[in-house]
DNA sequence: ATATGTGAACCAGTTCACAGCG
DNA sequence: CGCTGTGAACTGGTTCACATAT
């Protein structure tokens, strides 16, 4: 199989999200063009985007939602459930320890972990936050591949590196700061500011127009 | 000027961050080489990069750091302070609130807007939850170009039109699913579930491996 | 000697357009 | 007839490579 654009790959959430919403809609079939619409995609990458794992649509009626739901959640291997680790327990590794949007996609945070010894033994929510010394221990028993991290920045990549060697395969970081990772594990940023960076660029030109 | 890539103005946050840190630890002066190296980005690219808005290099040299920034303090619109509305004091929106990364950035959470009678009056940090109807007032007289969206995914898409009739020019939305912003409105989605959707993409053929 | 700035060459990813199937 | 699947054409963004500046 040909190797799948990075750009393929960071897409296939989005048709995920929009199939599953059109499901609850009892919507039965889609061509490309509407959810290209609904997307704001051209139909020709929706069509060749799918077309590297397969055809999955029928000429002259478009895909089966149902059909397709369940052909994405077996690409992007969302038919299992996926235990993270989650490693800071402040107000940020509580804030992502309440957000209720985890669990209903198969996401769980199995463990929790911190250095403060006056988290450690705590529960939070049906979790007992552990010392992090246990952490490996922990990734390894109960077969975690997915690691949260919510440290404050300067201690984010020390604790990237133990997750990785704790054998770790992918890291959904909320600290802020560039983070190196090995090849073969995948990082995936979660940075507010960045976003927002990237949002007054535009805004700083249409400001003026506005102040007006 | 000609148009600036998309990608181009994604990154400059990440060039804006790392020569933060570079002066933090005293650097007086980067190629595009070590700077390429911290961020896994070629040289070129970097250069060419900045070369959209500017020679701010020295040849044979490098980059003056505190300089750069400035520039890219300039080119980014973060040399002022940016109000914001935040819409939904639910758990979201006070984790959102109590997050301390935004003012020292320059990002200032401004207004604070909710539906729920119950909500609204209370103070929460330093400021007082107001009635969701007063909104559009608060924009036009704060002169906010900046909404944080933080309700429940089927209310997000209302929330974000009315930000706009408002005036709003940029959105950050924490509620899943797609959004629709007309023309010269900016909209960045947080979203870490689509974020570990496709994270699993890539373990999912990793794990049988590790499983060994 | 060293590292920038940039036109030119390259390449990946998107879009086109149509054959083929339902 | 409508819409998919896909090779081919295209687009624009990245990388190369070198003239230029210090």
């Amino acid at each position: 199989m040909e190797p799948v654009p990075r750009g393929v790959v960071s897409r296939l959430p989005l048709y995920y999200r929009a199939l599953a919403l059109l499901d609850q809609e009892k919507v039965p079939l889609i061509s490309s063009q509407d959810l290209g619409a609904r997307l704001q995609l051209t139909p020709a990458q929706i069509r060749k985007d799918l077309s590297y794992f397969g055809r999955f649509g029928k000429q002259g009626r478009g895909y089966n939602v149902k059909r397709l739901l369940l052909e994405l959640r077996r690409i992007l291997g969302l038919d299992r459930e996926w235990g993270m680790a989650l490693v800071g327990v402040g107000r940020l590794g509580r804030a992502i320890l309440s957000y209720g949007g985890f669990n209903p996609q198969g996401f769980k945070v199995i463990a929790a972990f911190d250095t403060d010894p006056s988290q450690i033994g705590k529960k939070v929510g049906n979790l007992t936050v552990q010392d992090f010394s246990e952490m490996p221990a922990a990734v390894k028993s109960k077969r975690l591949f997915i690691g949260i991290v919510a440290v404050p920045p300067p201690q984010a990549q020390g604790v990237i590196n133990q997750l990785v060697s704790a054998g770790v395969k992918a890291i959904l970081n909320y600290a802020p700061g560039q983070s190196q990772v090995p090849e073969g594990v995948h990082l995936r940023e979660i940075d507010p500011v960045m976003a927002l960076q990237s949002l007054t660029f535009y805004l700083k030109n249409t400001q003026e127009k506005a102040a007006r």
